[in-house]
DNA sequence: CGGATGTCAGGAAAACTGAAATCC
DNA sequence: CGGATTTCAGTTGTCCTGACATCC
């Protein structure tokens, strides 16, 4: 396997865009053998930690765009995993909920998350991999508060 | 704009997903603002590095496929940044090279990189964006070598 | 022959755009 | 009316698979 260049290596972003390439393939290969995509984990996610909401919320929750959103409800609902029903106060919106077959779906693509996750940060201690997720979770906030 | 779940928050891997989301964003419209895409980039920043080289080795440096190697270096031909002549050691292979042109629009490239770098490390004081650096190097550097 | 290389066709998932329909 | 929400149709760039022809 080839090094990893010199000049390039102190660049940040440089390293990111390479990791993400990693960490693509690590997240994509773990859902699909579960039958899963990584839209489907975001918003079971956002639906157990916020609660049932309209689908634009859901959207910017899961910072999916409200179009995938549509897709992807359509494809959780057909396995029962989520509810669409509509808004009594707002006709225009559908309140979408977890159901106990999506939250128990959910418990299995977190061990999924977490298996990649264990790979992933294999080679460093665990006080490094804190401080890893320290200074992402602060350009994490940074950027999605605008 | 929605606060990041504190269940999840935790999370590494679910924070590199979520970073990866926003450094896909900026790299891919700071690129297309410049009519280039990531594997032109990644292909210029190999060729420059390590040099003159086969499809293949550049397919392994660049870490991406061959077959979509073939593409990019047809874009990037067609604007005379690289040249593809046969080796004449092994007629399998092309010798791609980098030209005058395409140095230049490297270092195009690259200028976009670090306004992309700057905006993404802009919450992170010097010393921070070192040892983030140096993590993710590390993280880089155990998995490509596998 | 097996194996490496380049090329082509095409699929899957993610991210996005534009427009229509409906309701506030 | 303007604006918000859902839905649909389609595009782009990335990553990947399978196949084929050519050459070592």
């Amino acid at each position: 396997m080839d090094e990893t260049p010199e000049r390039l290596a102190g660049k940040p972003s440089w390293l990111i865009s390479q990791l993400s390439v990693h960490v693509h393939r690590l997240v994509a290969d773990a859902f699909s053998a579960e039958g899963a995509r990584g839209y489907h984990y975001r918003i079971l996610a956002a639906l157990d930690e916020f609660g049932a909401t309209s689908q634009i919320r859901l959207a910017q929750r899961s910072n999916m765009d409200r179009s995938d959103v549509v897709a992807a409800i359509n494809e959780l609902a057909a396995h029962g995993f989520v509810e669409r029903s509509p808004d009594p106060d707002d006709r225009r919106r559908n309140l979408v909920s977890l159901t106990d077959a999506g939250t128990q779906r959910l418990e299995e693509l977190e061990k999924v998350i977490e298996g990649v996750q264990e790979d992933l940060l294999s080679p460093l201690p665990q006080d490094e991999r804190a401080a890893l997720s320290r200074l992402m979770g602060r350009l994490l906030a940074h950027h999605r508060t605008r």
